[in-house]
Formats: structure tokens, sequence, C-alpha cells
DNA sequence: TCGGCACTTTACGTAAACGTCAACTTCGAG
DNA sequence: CTCGAAGTTGACGTTTACGTAAAGTGCCGA
């Protein structure tokens, strides 16, 4: 087990005192999410990673997991890395001026758009699919008689 | 102009007389869906698209652009061309023995099922999208005032 | 006949997102 | 003190989906 680690199970096991430690290692990341420490690690070199370092092992905070979270929803939305860390970058910018705020919105605006549009792809797919297969299992009836 | 490109321009003069040809080349598939030569070509490698040749020229027919059409959809739903490809041909198999049919309403239903929870994972997003963007909007009225 | 444009094949290049060694550290357990 | 598990950096390999350049063919209008 790693020192790190280790330190977690300690500390998990000096009893409900003291408040969850709330850090992870990139083993027990990786675990929870089904990743591999190094794509992990390259989410860390594309930057939408920072976590503080114990040395030369990193230390994920909650917030870490959080961005971790977002990133792995953007990739399934089909976007790309990059993407993925503008997006995540701009949801903890500062939005105290108002043309922050402006900025803001009018990136969600889009997004909304973008979404919206992919919505109703799948949906209009789905419809298809869907048709098809009711299709399909009224043929299965008429042969099975 | 292409040779076959002047062909079909002919045809279309030669008024409404003639039924419309339903072929295209290659570069009126390309401006029609966005896409490069390139990419049309590309698709045909991974076998996509086999259309016919007059010489050496490609002549598209309305079967191949049905064809690009899901081709396309697909890749915004986020498959790779193999995938695509596996689905076009599905779709166009011959469905006449009951065995046939059985494994099509079998891939119907999984398609659904992922579309369905792809539909989940979009709609949940832009709720939060949706939300972020209603509260930064009442942010920048309270300021107004 | 001569451009010139659209099309053709062949082949190498590229970006994204990791996988896969290799060659170390680090640290707690025994 | 040594062993093993987990972690580290570095570097090269891989797949997908084309881009891009090279070099040529075919046909049309001037």
């Amino acid at each position: 087990m790693s020192g790190v680690a280790a330190d977690r199970l300690a500390r998990a096991r000096s009893g409900p005192v003291a408040p969850p430690p709330a850090t992870f290692t990139i083993g027990e990341l990786a675990r929870e999410f089904g990743l591999t420490t190094r794509a992990i690690r390259f989410y860390e070199d594309c930057g939408l990673l920072a976590p503080e370092r114990s040395g030369r092992h990193r230390i994920y905070t909650a917030r870490d997991r959080a961005r971790l979270t977002l990133t792995l929803r953007g990739k399934r939305l089909g976007l790309k890395l990059v993407e993925v860390k503008e997006l995540v970058d701009l949801y903890e910018t500062r939005r105290d001026s108002e043309s922050q705020l402006r900025r803001f919105v009018d990136v969600l605006a889009r997004q909304r758009a973008a979404l919206e549009t992919r919505l109703a792809d799948i949906q209009s797919t789905l419809d298809e699919v869907l048709a098809h297969e009711a299709a399909t299992r009224r043929l299965l009836k008429a042969r099975s008689r």
C-alpha cells in the first residue's frame, strides 16, 4: 500500500471524531471512476486537474474530484478535453463584475442552444428506433400466428 | 466544370420533362453536407459508401445519399465509423427470416436503451445550464437596480 | 489546341486521448 | 532492512478520422 493511502486508512480508523479528510490518491480516484491512473495524469497535463503534492505524490481534494466528474460528463457529451477545460475553468472564475456576468450568460446561452440541438437530434433518432422496433415486433407477432 | 457535373447540368436544363436524375457527384454531396471530398472518399474506404462509377468518376445515387445522412447522424451521436457501418448495414439487411427479425429487435432495444441514457444525460446537463442561466440573469437584474 | 476546373489515386502527415513499457522512488509492513 | 504495492516521470506506440501535397486524367468552353 502506498504511504498516502495508508495515511488515509489511518485517519479513517481514527473514528468518527475527525471530519472526513476528503482527499484522495490517484489510485482511489481511478478505481472510483473506472479510469486508469495514466488517464488521470493525462487530464492533469491538459490542465484539467492540479492536485496538490505531498512530496512527489498527488493529493486530490474534493474540488479536484468535482472537476473530474465534470470532465467525464463533458467527455460523454462528446467534448474535447480542451473544450471541457474552458468550460470547467469558466465555471470556476470569479463573477463579481457585471461584464463577467454578461460573458457568463453568453456562454451559458450558447451551451444551452447546443444542448437543445443535440437533445432534438437524439430524440428524433430515438423516435425512429422506437418506430422500427414497434414495426418489427408487429411483424413477429403476425408471423407467430 | 467536371464532365459528370456538366452532364447533370445538361439534364437539369432539359426542362421538367425528364424525371430528376437523382444522382450526384462527389463535389455536390460535399457541398450539400459541408464535407470535403476527402472525407467522402474516406467513408468509402470504410465501406460506408459504394458509389457506382462512370469510368473513374464516382456516381452517387439517392441511396448513397441516404447512407451518408445516416453516417453523419451517427457521427453526431458520437459513434465511430465502424460502428456506424455495422448499424447502416444492419438496417439494409434482408429481414425475412424470424431469427433475423429477432436479432433486429434485439439490436434496436439496445440502441434505444443507449439513446435513452444519453437523452437523460443531456437533459440533466441542460437543466443545470438553465438553472445557472436563470440565476445569473437574476444577479444581473439585481445589480441593475 | 489550350487552359482550367473537377475529379482521380497514392502516400505521408496530424491531432486527440490515451496505452504501454522502462526505470526509478517512497513508504509502511513484516 | 528488505520487500512489495502504489506512485512517479519520460518517452515512444496506437487508433480514429481525416488533412494535405503530389501527380496525373477527362472534359468543356474559348
